[in-house]
DNA sequence: CCTGCAGCTGACAACGTTGTCCAGGCTCTA
DNA sequence: TAGAGCCTGGACAACGTTGTCAGCTGCAGG
């Protein structure tokens, strides 16, 4: 009978069978060598070498007698020392922030294609927004001698790739540009595309807009906020310090802090959202308010068209974002590329409603 | 002044600084290694491998000159010679099906952040539900001699496997049982998330209940297919055909299904939803619908609370799928563990609305 | 019958690191 | 002061693969 672990609800049902047992032997449990293929198969080290590699210059019968021996000992090629000896990885680092923030998944997966098209494989990790842990990550890829990083920057100092960039590691930075170095960077046009959002709001009316951001040590989140500063500023509307929040990232202080711009002195009638997360709370504090609010957010989330009214959003393109970056890593490996180059990849407006909204007031 | 590519719309900055100059030098770009850095501090090899690693019997004096040599020359250990020597490479591989799929983004973190704890790195690859890319990814990961791997599984043969296993390459498969080989398994409970769910739509009074999933050949789909037969017999209703979409996997063929069991000779008053996406499709369905059906969907979707009515769902707990795949890999590779297992996680009904409809006609 | 050539094949070194082991110099004690 | 023991440092082999090069075979041509 199945017993269930009572804490978790686990259930948990042992196999009766036994798992393969496993040699403990030497490292890698054992696993036959080169050698070993051609000892079986009767022949040289290095004739196995070309087998295993297509290489030409080997007669249909050796070839089968050593494609035999593989199979027989279950031999596959160790990469490791395969990468010693040739000096190319084909792997390339992705370093980004988060793997569970839908942002991100795909511009990895886009990584993660192109990659695949030139036949490398893709080694990630996140850092969490800690430049610290990011650099650990970089320099751990790095060790492995990854042919190129992509990195979505948590810090802002980047001179400790200069030894690795001077090695011949590829690096681009995506989303956010690179601090101190000299390096290819992808971005959005943050600046612009908050401005227009705002831009969007003031002609449909509102003057009191209120902006609610990420820390702006975030490059894309000073870019935003400074977009916001320059829509209002275009307009000649003077911007209240109580409609900005910057620096909340907690959904309970992006909560507060959109409660308080809604309740205040010169309660705001419109909110911009400086990106997915705070978009989201940002609705769900909307949602519970007594009259309508226009909302505009940075980045695009999804079912935003099913709610009421649509989540009318700027739009980036994740997956042109890493897209491009990794054509310009490939790009950097072929050596085609020489200098580095700063490019901005535009932003869409999508109307769904929560944008259009006049003000209430 | 910055150029335009009109017809991306990318602005492109040319930097005035170069790239620092690469050697071309040879592979790793002229990478200084032990034996540079010991030529320069004046010291044996052996002796920087020992101030690199941490190893004692080393003078202040001496670590000091090495470091400084270090510092110097840019130095940075090849993993890949280590890994060579020491057997172990300290990764283990994630084979997936869809990074940009919002379900894969809380596990493939969740796994990411076990093996940082063990000090491990991950390497990722998605299989895009391609057996064939599933295979080739999870043997080209074993060719880099990762420790181990968490696998989720596109194909339903996996004997490809059994010489790394044999060869003692940890593995264990997640959120789909492994093919015809002995192996850990860790798994939502589809079966019984999909009756429960099926069954909380019979307690609401309905009798014509649609499901619309995926392909059968997918065990999920297959299982959560079975919770469903298994609720509606239970409750002793006999299913129509014309209720059961299986294997319309794009949102048109989605679309259109729900739109047929809606319409037909007898329309459901509610629908089963087999998965995140199909969810979504249905909700769009639903919202141009003339009557309100019920709707009961299978993965939890961000923002279900804020539509209206809010989406009820059968939520699995992607992060600790992943948490748990990760924790037996770490604990075979101690050898702590000797027989597989398979092991069920709980699903959880969230009402939110959509699914406490009753039925309307 | 010998030479030359082409096509296969294998011996060997090298990639950069770590584990083993020994040498040399020091201190401490008898 | 001599011997024992400890501490530091370095020489060397090995990990599994690939590049280089030379040897071997068989065959065509002189």
């Amino acid at each position: 009978m199945d017993k269930t672990d009572d804490r978790t609800g686990r259930r948990i049902v042992p196999d009766t069978t036994r798992r393969a047992d496993r040699l403990p032997g030497n490292r890698y449990g054992n696993r036959p060598t080169m050698k070993d293929v051609a000892a079986r198969a009767g022949v040289g080290l290095k004739t196995v070498s070309r087998v295993v590699n297509g290489e030409p210059g080997v007669t249909p019968d050796t070839e089968r007698r050593v494609q035999e021996a593989i199979e027989a000992l279950g031999f596959r090629r160790n990469d490791s020392a395969r990468v010693l000896r040739k000096g190319r990885t084909a792997s390339i680092g992705l370093v980004l922030e988060d793997l569970a923030d839908p942002f991100y998944g795909p511009l990895s997966r886009a990584v993660e294609e192109v990659a695949r098209a030139h036949g490398a494989l893709l080694i990630n990790g996140s850092s969490a927004e800690d430049p610290e842990r990011e650099q650990e990550l970089a320099l751990a890829l790095c060790a492995r001698r990854v042919d190129g990083l992509v990195i979505i920057p948590a810090g802002d100092d980047h001179r400790y790739l200069e030894p690795e960039i001077k090695a011949g590691v590829a690096t681009v930075f995506v989303d956010r540009p690179a601090g101190r170095i000299d390096a290819d960077v992808v971005l959005s046009d943050n600046f612009g595309g908050a401005r227009d959002g705002v831009a969007h709001l003031i002609a449909h009316g509102h003057r009191r807009i209120g902006f609610v951001g990420d820390m702006p040590r975030i490059h894309t989140a000073a870019e935003r906020l400074r977009g916001y500063r320059a829509a209002m500023e275009d307009a000649g509307i003077p911007v209240e310090d109580a409609w900005m929040s910057l620096g909340a990232t907690s959904p309970e202080r992006v909560r507060q802090a959109a409660v308080d711009m809604l309740g205040g002195p010169s309660p705001v009638t419109a909110i911009f959202a400086g990106n997915n997360r705070v978009t989201v709370t940002v609705i769900r504090v909307l949602a519970g308010h007594r009259r309508p609010v226009a909302l505009v957010g940075f980045d695009d989330i999804e079912l935003a068209d099913l709610l009421d009214p649509g989540v009318t959003v700027i739009a980036q393109d994740a997956a042109a974002l890493g897209r491009t970056a990794a054509d310009r890593l490939f790009r950097q490996l072929d050596g085609t590329l020489i200098a580095p180059e700063r490019i901005e990849l535009p932003t869409r407006l999508i109307m769904r409603g929560s944008g259009e909204l006049p003000p209430a007031d």
